[in-house]
DNA sequence: CTGTATCCTTGGCGATACTG
DNA sequence: CAGTATCGCCAAGGATACAG
């Protein structure tokens, strides 16, 4: 989209660079772990929420909300007698595991620098 | 069959979320391009600088220095008639270059399919 | 259960000017 | 050349209460 350039707005890194590219899809605060937890099966709302300690429902939706509307999951609402909604991952999103596994590893090297 | 999933926890959950730690490195505004460009050789203050158009001399140092403070790379000044200094990857940053690649990898994908 | 609605705080980011 | 100093902004994130 068109580059707004307002005062200080952030025409962040270079525009197509691959790795602004899909830094921006999982910048967010919580959409790693997110990806994560939906990596192997379908999870629902409140589950996810118990999975991922600590975050609001408020930025929890717009994580959601911002990662279904980037193509990286769907929301699915079940016809169950108390309603629920699970999410799962696209093929798009799935995607994405293979670089957030990479992530993964390099996490566990630091723990061991830093604890070593 | 219908998967069993209702109370079911999720993956072998990456304790103490080594993720979350490492996103916390990577996550500055600028960070995964600093590295990008630092991956094959030093470079230079304003080499770098050059190499990321955009990025305010100000906003830099702080995610330098951070970088350097979190043993990501390394500040070595070059004793030159003209003063110069010289950053580089330490052995810690060259482990995130896998990340950064499998990011730039998803990057890729993700321009071809919306670009169609 | 699955979210919204409000309100608030923070720190990351930006621009510009200046310095050793 | 390689940064600091100042100033300012605003969107991301958080806490809490409420709603369908």
């Amino acid at each position: 989209m068109a580059v707004k350039r307002r005062k200080n707005k952030a025409l962040p890194p270079p525009q197509g660079c691959p790795l602004t590219q899909c830094m921006r899809l999982l910048g967010g605060a919580w959409t790693p772990n997110i990806i994560w937890y939906l990596r192997s099966q379908p999870r629902r709302f409140s589950e996810l929420m118990a999975d991922i300690p600590g975050v609001s429902p408020k930025v929890f939706t717009a994580r959601l909300k911002r990662l279904e509307k980037d193509g990286i999951l769907v929301r699915q609402v079940m016809p169950t007698s108390p309603p629920s909604v699970e999410y799962s991952l696209t093929n798009l999103g799935r995607e994405l595991t293979p670089a957030i596994d990479a992530i993964v590893q390099v996490g566990h090297k630091l723990k061991r620098r830093y604890r070593g």
